[in-house]
DNA sequence: AACTATTTATAAGA
DNA sequence: TTCTTATAAATAGTT
């Protein structure tokens, strides 16, 4: 279409080549933004020239789903790639620095920060040990007062039997006894003295 | 380009819509084919009518950069930031666990790790610091010894200045005697106790 | 970058 | 859908 019909096969001149190049890719996209209005249609165009530059169409409606998104999530995945190899690598300073590895290079303002950093550590973890002690003692102790009232618990009950007969006391309603009586001396306790479990689990996060 | 013409504006009629659409896809089709063997243009070119069905276009030298190129880049990518954030979180945790952060769920064993860990950090923090401070004695004392030398020289210099006269003694030769002599009497010395800088920049590191 | 003669695409009709 | 055809649009070669 135009002053001459030509044949379509590569252009070998270069700057007519340049030329047509750049033409026909304007008409491209002037349909491809025609058909999404005309027809409704989703169109994604992706041209490189000779020279290497990208020109591109999406339909709005294809920009959610097209390659150019991809595009873009490529680089927005790069990038996060960069950031956190970069915080990656500055943790991992961090962490040898305060395992005490590669410490020459640091100034003395920095390893006094390293320094306090590591009490502060230690500090935080003696804290967290004597509480552990601290509640397994107190752990220890409610067992064993548990334990005491269930020998003079288990005391009575062996007086008891010793006067009764075997009428009605089978091995199930002796155990039975034995707990609810547990339960009725510990109901006239006061609530503080109670036995209860401190921490539900605590033996396993040991 | 046809009996009339049209706004390029959505086509309310549907079936007129659909033949538009067809004919039109043809077309940008025919053009994208033409420009790549023209122009040596990649192309890559997907469209979806109303009807969802697709239809593309890749220019045969954009295949390999194509699509799937694209997807195994972008799953590439996707694996290593997955893997590099794995990293990231676990360092994250370990850092603010010797920093004595969120300790509260560790178990026995982890915080023996721990300990063992910040306490491991701690030696190497204080080998470096009374490395320094050795280093900077040991600076102190070779100051102080060269400063004796100084004295020393400066001491000669004086007795001489008293006996001679001014011929031939102005301020610069004076100088550079008393510096002559200071290197001569080093020279003497044995290697070991020459002053010398320990450390480039001691006080820099500091 | 404009122009314009021609080719090409296509809207409407069959 | 496909073919036809009048006409709009694109563009090859030119300025």
């Amino acid at each position: 279409m135009g002053r001459g019909k030509i044949e379509i096969k590569r252009i070998e001149n270069s700057s007519n080549r340049q030329v047509t190049y750049s033409k026909r890719r304007t008409g491209i996209m002037k349909k491809a933004k025609e058909i999404t209005v005309l027809c409704d249609a989703k169109v994604s165009l992706i041209i490189f020239g000779t020279s290497g530059k990208m020109h591109d169409y999406i339909s709005p409606s294809t920009k959610s789903t097209g390659k150019k998104l991809w595009d873009a999530k490529h680089e927005a995945l790069s990038n996060e790639i960069d950031r956190v190899k970069k915080e990656n690598d500055s943790m991992q300073i961090e962490l040898r620095h305060l395992k005490g590895e590669d410490i020459s290079n640091l100034n003395h303002k920095e390893l006094m920060a390293l320094e306090e950093a590591l009490e502060n550590g230690l500090v935080g973890l003696r804290d967290k040990q004597s509480e552990i002690v601290r509640m397994m003692r107190k752990n220890d102790q409610m067992l064993e007062e548990e334990h005491k009232q269930l020998q003079y618990m288990w005391h009575q009950q062996e007086l008891a039997n010793m006067k009764g007969s075997g009428v009605g006391t089978d091995q199930q309603n002796h155990d039975h006894d034995v707990y609810q009586r547990v339960r009725d001396y510990q109901s006239q306790m006061p609530f503080a003295f109670r036995v209860q479990p401190m921490q539900p689990n605590l033996h396993e996060r040991m």
